[in-house]
DNA sequence: AGCACGCCGACT
DNA sequence: GTCGGCGTGCTC
């Protein structure tokens, strides 16, 4: 009997807890397959087809009771062998099954769904002299009289290089037979190509040459000396807002360009991609490519592609363009690195700085962090020489940091103004319509904004699936839950003492209308997730508000960064409060990082700013050392309420979460997860086992979730045992219809 | 007997 | 997660 071949994958559709490598049989017929090649393979009692990923080609002489693979789907393997090496190592490390960091590393036109092809790239028909050009133009003008249309295009092809057959047909006028005609006689070579659906914006002008400050020069000499080296590094950038950092990364790419080795570059937002993307391919042309969540299937596939095929240098995009399949990766930046939208909320839930960390190390690459205000952890390492620091201490042209207001809102409300423009602000405003300078107002609405209550018995409303308040949306006159989406109409009286409803904190609408009653005659743009929810619709309310010089423009968090306008002269950050106070252990630098952003935008160019940032707790030490601009300050002060919290970067914060429907079951589930986690890991030192505790939500979606949360250091003995205890509580009858999943550094 | 439903447990 | 198996209990 000839020998058979065996091979081992992981297979997508299953859960944490019988993750593991399965066996099947090859059939001969489908020849050669490595790994990283996907398959279908026939899975469970029912024999559904299930897609699952090759990890190794065995052959055995003994015949096993497998199953045979159904089918290939690829040709080549569509992860390389450092890519499934990730795939485990995030298995490990995040508690997600082999498949969900697959799907993490793979565009999703690839995924594999029954009865539907997969999106695959579109070609077209390319036309090419066969012969020279010159040669080319004496045949055009013999066969001028007899083949008029062909002789054109000819001439056009030893003129304009390739084309596509299209555009020559468009050009000349002549059907595509011509061409063929041409391809007959031997003139012309036709062939097919890749057409790329790229989503890249092509910069016009190529971009000046850039001449870095005394201050960058340092900075980048080092940072240059660190990515020659060839060796795994890290590098933290700390530059104050508007100190040129993006002027550091080009040259970097350049210089890692310059060795043919590729990069990556992280942006936390989807709305920050196109302006970098547009920068960057002003110098690096067609070389750049783009990877983010809103990128149609198609446009996601071609960059994809373009990238594995090594056309493409630098990759910018979002956190899961960390798993961009770079050729010969030199350098991963992550710009902003504090920013929480790096840590994935879904399976597979890693940080991209980890994942970064790890390829980094993979591939001899160097990572810089960038940011003005870097978290914490971050800062710390640089202190602690794990990363190498370099510090960008002054904005460009030597401009001066805005002149900061606090406006105590307790007063305002005591001298009774009850809205959310303090009479400091308004002033503030005033000034800067009569100058016909911009104002940029800031809105947090994280929280209790757009929270609609009784004024006579303080009822609120809350969703029926999900333990938050509902927001009330005034163009449908609806509350809507911001979880799970439910919606209903807003009731005329307090369905509870029929009393009269009132608007307590303010949503940008809210705060557009009362612009409006105070400010009557001036615009005011508006941009949240209500008005950017169109394509591209983020950039168009930004060219307005600079084109047609706009005084007022009022956001949500998508103003705090990136944009960058001469005539803003005033920012305001109409509530500190609501991001100061959430159950976090890093509200502090969530808020300080926000405060500071939006405080940097004001004053850009050669008029000085100003910023007012709205509190009722002036004298809350964030805000003044926000105020300030003190980041070292913060850093100090935060650092020691880390310590003594146990949290990052001293400890590693570990959540187990407990999820179900039925609310009972979940607390004593959540409570046996506790006790089994004390029973095994009790005996650690240093480790703090907390709760258990509701989520900061405690139901979403009709499923109550509870949690037990471990402070301690990320060993391989706390990983094995919270795998074991995920796979143990899958496995105990007692938790049937819960699910329990872990988070490593859950947000909040 | 015949079947609807819910629970169990295995998944190569 | 998802399916078939199988027990329970209800109905014809």
């Amino acid at each position: 009997m000839s020998a058979i071949r065996i091979v081992r994958t992981a297979v997508s559709g299953i859960i944490y807890s019988i993750d593991k490598p399965y066996d099947y049989i090859l059939p001969e017929q489908f020849g050669d397959v490595l790994p990283g090649t996907r398959v279908v393979v026939p899975f469970g009692k029912g024999n559904r087809r299930t897609e699952a990923i090759v990890l190794s080609v065995e052959t055995s002489s003994v015949r096993e009771k497998l199953k045979s693979v159904d089918s290939v789907l690829d040709d080549s393997p569509v992860l390389t062998a450092e890519q499934m090496k990730l795939a485990l190592w995030m298995r490990e490390r995040f508690f997600c099954t082999v498949y969900d960091a697959v799907r993490a590393m793979l565009p999703t036109g690839l995924w594999y769904r029954e009865g539907q092809k997969p999106v695959s790239g579109k070609s077209i028909r390319m036309a090419e002299l066969a012969i020279d050009g010159e040669d080319a133009v004496s045949i055009a003008a013999a066969k001028r009289l007899r083949a008029p249309v062909q002789a054109n295009v000819l001439e056009l092809l030893a003129v304009a290089g390739p084309l596509s057959v299209k555009e020559i047909c468009d050009f000349t006028g002549a059907a595509s037979a011509a061409v063929t005609a041409l391809e007959k006689s031997g003139f012309v070579e036709i062939y097919h190509t890749q057409v790329y659906r790229s989503p890249v914006e092509q910069s016009e002008a190529p971009g000046e040459e850039i001449c870095l400050t005394e201050s960058q020069q340092v900075a980048f000499d080092g940072l240059k000396r660190l990515l020659s080296r060839g060796e795994a590094g890290a590098a933290l950038l700390y530059g104050v807002t508007g100190s040129g950092k993006t002027a550091i990364y080009i040259k970097l790419i350049a210089e890692s360009m310059e060795q043919k080795r590729g990069a990556i570059v992280l942006v936390p937002e989807i709305a920050l991609t196109p302006q970098l993307v547009k920068i960057f391919s002003s110098y690096f042309g067609d070389k750049v490519a783009v990877l983010h969540s809103s990128l149609g299937t198609g446009e996601r596939y071609d960059e994809w592609t373009r990238i594995r095929r090594g056309e493409v240098s630098v990759v910018v995009g979002t956190r899961s363009a960390v798993f961009a399949p770079v050729k010969d990766l030199g350098l991963i930046i992550i710009d902003e690195e504090q920013e929480h939208s790096f840590k994935s909320e879904n399976t597979p839930r890693y940080h991209a700085r980890d994942v970064a960390k790890y390829r980094c190390v993979q591939d001899g690459a160097l990572l810089l962090l960038g940011s003005a205000t870097p978290s914490i952890e971050s800062m710390y390492n640089a202190k602690q020489g794990k990363y190498e620091l370099f510090t960008l201490p002054d904005r460009f042209n030597e401009r001066e940091m805005p002149q900061v207001f606090i406006a105590d809102m307790r007063k305002e409300l005591k001298e009774s103004n009850p809205g959310s423009i303090s009479s400091l602000l308004r002033g503030e405003l005033e000034k800067n319509i009569a100058r016909g300078e911009q104002s940029i107002l800031f809105i947090n609405r994280r929280g209790a904004s757009h929270l609609v209550l009784c004024a006579d018995c303080g009822y609120t409303f809350e969703c029926p699936n999900c333990s938050v308040h509902s927001t009330y949306h005034s163009v449908n006159g609806r509350l809507i839950c911001h979880y799970c989406g439910h919606s209903r109409p807003l009731p005329e009286r307090c369905p509870e003492c029929g009393g009269v409803l009132t608007h307590v904190g303010a949503g940008t609408q809210r705060v557009q209308e009362e612009l409006h009653e105070l400010f009557p005659d001036v615009r005011v743009l508006r941009m949240d997730m209500d008005t950017v929810s169109r394509k591209n619709s983020h950039e168009q309310i930004l060219k307005e508000f600079h084109d047609k010089n706009v005084p007022i423009l009022l956001g949500t968090q998508m103003v705090t960064k990136g944009l960058d306008f001469e005539n803003v002269t005033l920012v305001g950050v109409l509530s500190a409060d609501q991001s100061l106070y959430i159950n976090d252990y890093r509200a502090g630098e969530r808020s300080f990082s926000l405060m500071t952003q939006v405080v940097g935008r004001a004053g850009r160019g050669e008029k000085p700013g100003r910023a007012v940032i709205q509190t009722f707790t002036p004298s809350n030490e964030i805000v003044s050392l926000a105020a300030a601009q003190d980041y070292m300050g913060f850093y100090d002060r935060e650092i020691l309420a880390r310590r003594i919290q146990d949290c990052p970067p001293f400890k590693e914060l570990i959540s187990i979460v407990v999820t179900g429907t039925d609310e009972n079951a979940v607390r004593t589930g959540v409570k046996r997860m506790h006790s089994s986690l004390v029973y095994h890991l009790g005996d650690i030192e240093d480790i703090r086992i907390i709760g258990p505790a509701p989520a900061p939500v405690v139901r979403v979606k009709g499923r109550y979730r509870y949690r037990v949360s471990l402070a301690c250091h990320y060993t391989k003995r706390i990983r094995d045992t919270v795998a074991h205890l995920l796979r143990e509580f899958a496995a105990d009858k007692a938790n049937r219809g819960q699910n329990a999943f872990a988070d490593l550094d859950p947000l909040e």
